[in-house]
DNA sequence: AATGAATGAGTGTTCATTCAT
DNA sequence: TATGAATGAACACTCATTCAT
């Protein structure tokens, strides 16, 4: 934000570009040559601040996940109570994702794919923001307010497949509808369940 | 039926290689050159039963979907409730996925990005295939087992999604542990969910 | 020679062709693209049968070393004393290499700088070919015919020196004139040098 | 003289970092931001001193061949006779070979094959500097030193040739072992060979 | 004199695909 | 059906050189 320099400013722009076309046509579709034009430089400039291709892929959640870990964070301040916490971590989650839809989709669909994307200096900023949600299925466990047997490792499987799924599904289908529709069931059934309890009407 | 020795076999094994290829190196690392020559063939004979490396790729699934839908069908046979019918459909598809390591990284991994897969001839039946789990919430939902308010469409996106969290980890951890790992804490909160209910202990 | 197939046919047609274009223009002036033109090729075809553009460089020398040595042996077949064999050496070498100039210019000018050509498979046999040199000079010293504390390494490297360079000057100046002109007066003062003088000790 | 600080000293910096990049790496595979990072450099600042790469790999032997012709002469004042001239003569520029073996090795490893040094200012230094010889072979066939039909150009190819041979062979060799190794006895045979003997007319 | 970001032409190499046999 | 030599378009990447500051 306050790095808004010269220089910063050509490799920003190269990010954007070259996330917009990772998004759009794929990764190995996106050629070197297709980047530099919609940044509006030449070839040769991309790699006075990339490696190379794969460089520039690895590069594009940087700022994207380190800023979710801080913003984060700042969410969950004052959220007393895990289910709270869990409902806020949600809603606030797909709202991110909304917001840059492009730099999601090139994560969800093209990063995970990559093998080197675990050797990422980013990939130990994406355990920390999914540590978060352990913490918060153990302090419920902890509290009463979730079960005493509840494994918190597979309550975040749970929860974070149910959110890939839907954000996946979203993204492939053109993002054409809102990622909040139906989420109040979607919440709902992740912490009743879907069995019809007997305190339930 | 007697074909099934010189013509079928061919197909099969370049089908066999490409699994085994795709799966340990990655779609586009994997060229024909190396699946010829590990299905036994000339580069060219490839092309003798597949229209080109894309629609190699595209046919991996096609009999390991299409024999699943089958199998399905008869492992639900005689089963009673939704919730019996959920864990049934659980343990198999698991246990059908474990069964062939490779072909499920292929399709896990590979294929859901791929765009053409949605058009492709397998498609339907993995509609098919998912359809049954609707089913099976629309069932449970009008029987009064589960809540009359249950979304089917919500649900089966939590179940699959769980499913897929798990199986795609699986596979990146390379598959060094079970499937089944867990398996009766995943699917006790996927059906009473997470939230501790006075009813419960 | 009775390899003449197909298949040799092109492997020789594009050496021949690199080897001219190496000649005329350098190694690193020369394009693989012009290398196949000329040869009447597709580009991506000379890589079906070299690694690559310095493999093609390095396999130039191949077969005529190999064939220099084959040669050379015959050539010295029947020639009595160390000074008849060394004057046959001597025009017999010339006259190889102004048979095939081309591949003669790449050797002596673009191959001994390559630091890979060391560890080639032709080197052995280039040791070889210098390794009848040596031995005539140690024949001559032993029968007495040249001085007996002649140092055969030493006078090896003033004949082949010589020869060295006398041809990379002919090389340089374009072949624009006979590589045997004045050779009668640099064999006579060669051998003046390392015969056994009357006069000396 | 005053200016021998500032501005002389980076170019000589530049110099001296090309010349030992191009004797470690090769001319080819050495880049100017190498070169430019070895003077303490900006990559543009190379260009402020020489017009390209090429003209910088023209002007390494500058100095080194104009002190070379301007030492030799001092070095052969007051020797008498060709063949103690030649004695000298080959002492003082193996011994001035081995002073700068980097220089050295850019010289007779990556200039002579350059076809532009012909045209180069320092060539006429170059044929000044081999002009001595010839002179020296001159004077000693007219002195009745050497024979009178000693071709003074073929005697000159002989010596250059050997020391040529020498010096290269101990540059690719890595520089192990000293010049002067078996200096006697090659001397001795050139010498031999080149002499007026008694038992010749 | 020095800088260093930007340039962009140049090129070796890959590989899916074709086709004559 | 099978072959495998030939294809040739496609592309990432290099690096000497320029120029505004």
């Amino acid at each position: 934000m306050s790095k808004n320099n010269g220089k910063e400013d050509t490799r920003s722009r190269i990010i954007r570009a070259a996330t917009n076309l990772f998004a759009e046509q794929g990764y190995q579709q996106t050629t070197i040559a297709e980047i530099a034009k919609m940044a509006g430089l030449a070839e040769g400039s991309i790699y006075e601040h990339f490696r190379g291709k794969e460089d520039l892929l690895l590069t594009i959640p940087d700022e994207w996940v380190t800023n979710a870990v801080e913003e984060l964070e700042i969410q969950l301040l004052g959220i007393e109570g895990a289910i709270n916490k869990l409902r806020k971590f949600l809603w606030w989650y797909l709202h991110y994702i909304q917001c840059e839809p492009q730099t999601a989709k090139v994560v969800f669909l093209f990063l995970k794919t990559n093998p080197n994307f675990l050797q990422t200096d980013v990939y130990p900023n994406v355990k920390t923001f999914y540590a978060y949600l352990l913490r918060i299925f153990e302090e419920g466990r902890d509290s009463g307010e979730l079960p005493k047997d509840l494994d918190p490792f597979v309550a975040r499987s749970i929860f974070l497949g149910t959110i890939e799924h839907m954000v996946i599904r979203w993204l492939i289908k053109g993002m054409s509808y809102s990622l909040f529709d139906n989420l109040d069931q979607t919440f709902k059934i992740l912490v009743n369940g879907m069995r019809q309890h007997p305190s339930q009407t």
